[in-house]
DNA sequence: GCAAAAGTGTTAAGCTTACACCCATGA
DNA sequence: TCATGGGTGTAAGCTTAACACTTTTGC
């Protein structure tokens, strides 16, 4: 038994990661949980996440969480905060590192993984009480998204490579929870040199956003990643360009 | 020996905080660093932090660290990445939760702790040679602060309670790398509706900046934090009040 | 007296906001 | 045919950016 154990001189927390998952449908912002199948909690609603192995950083250790339970390798994927209040777990001291995904739900094949009885999004302000302090987390994520899409482009990667500017703008009213006037929005979205009109026949090609059920088709647009990047590596501008 | 060890029955991550300690001066930014007592990277200069308890927090753990090392207590604290290469630490897996803290220079007493040799402010911009992987962390530190002072007003946390406003100015065009009209930047402020002019005679109460050594006396100035946080909590605002 | 810090207004350009009607499509 | 989503332009108000000379003070 001892010779299975690992021993520390001083004492060591566990350490976990857990990973807020935003999905984009079109017109809603989803949250992926899973239904715990072990205890504690067993039977309750919980962030996807696991034990940090000793070989992976936490980013590595997230991504394998991510895959494990999804099969999606390129999400966006960021650390937004550390939870350790001492006794968030009932089992031993475990600290974790949490994590905000953002996916295009369309990608991704919910699978309920090992641990998991069962996965499944929930609409983010609909959601089931949560184990250990997960709402917490989701609160926290929630507020982060909303800062980190201040200052940073985050909403195209809720989107597919091309997408309706509704689409766009609904994630910016979701987020931010008010409401922008249509023209004014696009018109600053154009206006900010990364966004750009799709050639309808190049759109097609993409096998785009899925078609809304009524009324006139739209433009489709595009987001110009790699000018994006270069203008911001070169420091050519001060203000960010997104700032809704 | 043995029974003096702690033992799991999975292998756990030591965790450690540390912390890029922000201090100004009236006229530049500094970072306070520790000249490590011990090894490994004994005689390297490094950032103050150390091993979290187990019964308490990382915030808690870092504020801990803070006033072992200073004496310091009511600081501007705030965790913003965990660094967790696998061999960041030659010892053992050592996972480090970093914080940044913003403090007035001239309120900080600076002592050399336990395990440091020797503790002293460096200009950010002019750091010597860092233990561990101290110089990333210092380097994602710096771009935090700008990022979060576009979206909090966190310049005061480095100001006395009572400030010119070249002072402040000069806070936002070294973290921002840039330079403002000094006209137009006072405008901006005092438009927020936050900074306010203070009585001359008010102001003498505080004993408030240092004085220059040459120049015509400047007009004092305070931050109306309590008007702040109503405004934040009530929700009346959309556009950040400080996005210079 | 001179160097350094700070006081002071105006204008032009650009950006933001508010606002309403028509068209295409699918149910 | 009707409900839904999308296309389109302009004017008023506000914010920003650019700009120079004078005063006070300590050395």
């Amino acid at each position: 038994m001892m010779s299975e154990m690992y021993s520390y001189k001083y004492p060591h927390p566990a350490v976990t990661t857990d990973c807020v998952i935003f999905g984009f449908d079109g017109s809603t912002i989803n949250i992926l949980l899973v239904e715990r199948g072990i205890e504690p909690y067993r039977g309750s609603w919980a962030l996807p996440g696991g034990f940090l192995k000793m070989d992976e950083t936490v980013e590595e250790g997230a991504l394998r969480e991510l895959r494990e339970e999804t099969g999606v390798s390129k999400v966006f994927l960021e650390q937004f905060h550390v939870f350790s209040d001492v006794k968030r777990d009932p089992r031993e001291r475990v600290l974790t590192v949490a994590f905000l995904a953002l996916v295009r739900k369309s990608d991704y094949h919910v699978i309920a993984g090992d641990d998991a009885a069962n996965a499944q999004w929930f609409e983010w302000d609909e959601l089931p009480p949560l184990a250990f302090d997960h709402s917490d987390i989701i609160k926290l994520a929630k507020k982060s998204l909303q800062q980190k899409l201040r200052i940073q482009p985050i909403a195209f990667k809720l989107l597919n490579n091309v997408f309706r500017m509704s689409e766009l703008q609904r994630i910016y009213e979701i987020i931010h929870e008010t409401t922008y006037d249509r023209r004014n929005f696009a018109r600053k979205m154009v206006a900010s040199g990364f966004v750009n009109e799709e050639a309808a026949d190049n759109a097609m090609s993409f096998s785009a956003a899925e078609k809304p059920t009524r009324g006139r088709a739209a433009t489709l647009f595009s987001f110009d990643e790699e000018k994006f990047e270069k203008t911001l590596s070169s420091q050519e501008w001060r203000k960010f360009p997104f700032d809704f």
